[in-house]
DNA sequence: CTGAAAGCGCTTACAG
DNA sequence: CTGAAAGCGCTTACAG
């Protein structure tokens, strides 16, 4: 209690107290910056320890001109993908708010229908100096590939709105597909009689995202099974996106069987729906995905009855949190994040934020 | 492009620079302290503007010492309010955050069924030295007369769970019950048949509490009578929160009609769920409120159909977040937030996030 | 009513 | 391998 002299110093300046060194050296020990005897080194980081110490971020952030670069690997909006101006949304917002704290963003985005841009984006973003990607692993091979090479160079990635699990990712963030389509079986089954007959649409024009549909389809069917439903579950996959083709093939379908109901795998659910609406078969059940305007204006029109969403925009947003939780806080990230199953209908869309 | 000596200055100083005063009495000027001559605050003003200046905040928080206090004013957790458990933890979620900015929290709780005990620890606040209120307005009367001596006092409070709509909070933050009742209306429809007679149930000791299960009520209604459903819609009061009361009640009013349906108001649907597991009648149609363990416990065994449930954690979080923005970083915050109404069935609760 | 100076806890050259 | 010193952009006494 005398003088105080022996204490009431504050974080780096009280361990290079303890130490006996200069707080240049404290901060070369914290920073894992080289030029520290094995031995310095040693006795500063004990002392870390026993002060439980962190880091002030103010002072750092006042202090600090680096910057980090986070690279966003994902599909640029068109008409036929509007769904990605959500992630980019939530992205937008993230990068506001970390933006103060040193961080810049840099988009690289690809045609979702055309490999070669993913690939070519991708080495974009390996020949700039990156300290974080996130991005959506639409081609297997392409994305294993492109994180492969970011792990070697200990870049760490996030994969949102789909997986690749045996990856070393930071963490995935998206739906758990199996279970959404189950979700859809399940408000489908209130909407059906007994015996009435159910078509699931499959539309993707790229062998790569149909993986995903048939992980939908998968839980759909699985829910009518373990339920001991007898609905029949018929199917079509439509492998061109533009409206003739989807014509043609519901067309084909719809005439083959009495189809009461339809589920519809993916927010192409609109396109669906306006055939329904041509046809004069607005009476059909419709469950889809996705919050798009266009999904939302057939909603409340009556034609659709649900829409499965994910929070896409959330999706984005907290992507880019975990990067930067993960590398300026040094935080612990959950490997897998599923978003939640959100259901929308006529009464609540208004109410919903993505 | 000589020296560089006349640009080049940041922040304060360069405002101080360009007024031709100290950064001290920028300061002044910047955070309203008194003791600056009118001509120069209007210099300093127009420079300000001028720049488009906005402080650093690492800065600010690193060399000040000045901690906000906010208080918290909602429900104690009991066996009977599990509820509020959830806003609670988003509550604490939010210091955790914030706390490195300066912000410290103090919670009030009171008694959901005494109102004495609000009172009482709306005192305790005011009496005590706070810069920020977050509150559950339950008790119509006591709520107004407390947060209209904030407002004398300029203390910003925020409402969650509940609104009182001309009050001058900062915000509402919370369902819109009308709509949440006319989305589990909708829900119902789709559950029922043509003539299916429904039963409403209210339950709640309080009688403020009871105008929000009524504006449920109310949309719940509205729904069937815009969509010219010709189910017969009707209701019980139940003025008890224990279960005997409960039983007691409904085996009046399943007596008094066949009825098919129900719909809880609140979270109480548990205590309906129990009875109708009790009295074997598990093939009713139960819609009700609230994600609370008991009652997806019945979600599980399928005698709850739907949980109507509206992120009450994200509403503690929220609200504190609103005040934090308001009071450090001057944001405007919308007066009127509405919590998506999102519904909850066995297949996606695992999901669910408060 | 106003200003000079110290200090918040870090990082960053620079010197040795 | 190590240290002394300046500086980040604010706030805070203190002096006038």
């Amino acid at each position: 209690m005398n003088k105080k002299q022996e204490k009431e110093l504050n974080g780096v300046k009280e361990i290079a107290r303890r130490a006996n060194v200069s707080i240049a050296t404290v901060d070369r020990v914290l920073n894992n910056r080289p030029g520290v005897s094995v031995k310095t080194k040693e006795l500063i980081d004990s002392i870390i320890q026993e002060l439980n110490y962190q880091p002030n971020i103010f002072a750092r952030r006042l202090s600090s001109k680096k910057i980090l670069e986070f690279a966003v690997l994902i599909p640029k909006v068109s008409t036929e993908t509007e769904y990605w101006l959500a992630p980019l949304k939530g992205i937008d917002q993230a990068e506001a708010e970390i933006q103060p704290y040193g961080i810049t963003l840099k988009q690289y985005l690809f045609d979702q229908n055309d490999k070669a841009s993913f690939k070519r984006q991708a080495n974009q973003i390996l020949a700039s100096e990156v300290n974080g990607v996130l991005l959506a692993p639409m081609f297997l091979e392409e994305s294993s590939l492109f994180t492969s090479e970011c792990g070697k160079r200990k870049i760490p990635y996030v994969f949102i709105n789909s997986d690749i699990p045996d990856q070393k990712s930071l963490c995935y963030i998206g739906p758990d597909l199996y279970h959404s389509g189950y979700m859809g079986a399940h408000l489908m089954h209130y909407l059906v009689k007994a015996k009435d007959d159910i078509l699931v649409v499959n539309t993707s024009k790229e062998i790569d995202n149909h993986h995903h549909l048939l992980r939908k389809e998968e839980g759909f069917r699985a829910y009518f099974k373990d339920n001991r439903k007898s609905n029949p579950v018929h199917k079509v996959d439509i492998r061109d996106t533009n409206y003739t083709a989807v014509k043609k093939a519901l067309n084909k379908a719809m005439s083959d069987h009495t189809i009461r109901a339809l589920f519809v795998t993916n927010s192409r659910v609109s396109s669906v729906a306006r055939y329904l609406v041509e046809t004069n078969q607005t009476d059909k059940i419709v469950i889809g995905f996705d919050f798009l305007q266009e999904n939302i204006d057939y909603l409340k029109k009556d034609v659709i009855d649900f829409l499965i969403c994910q929070k896409p925009q959330e999706q984005g947003y907290r992507g880019i949190m975990a990067l930067y939780n993960h590398l300026v806080h040094g935080a612990a990230i959950d490997p897998i994040y599923f978003m939640p199953i959100d259901i929308i209908s006529k009464e609540n869309y208004a109410f919903y934020r993505n």
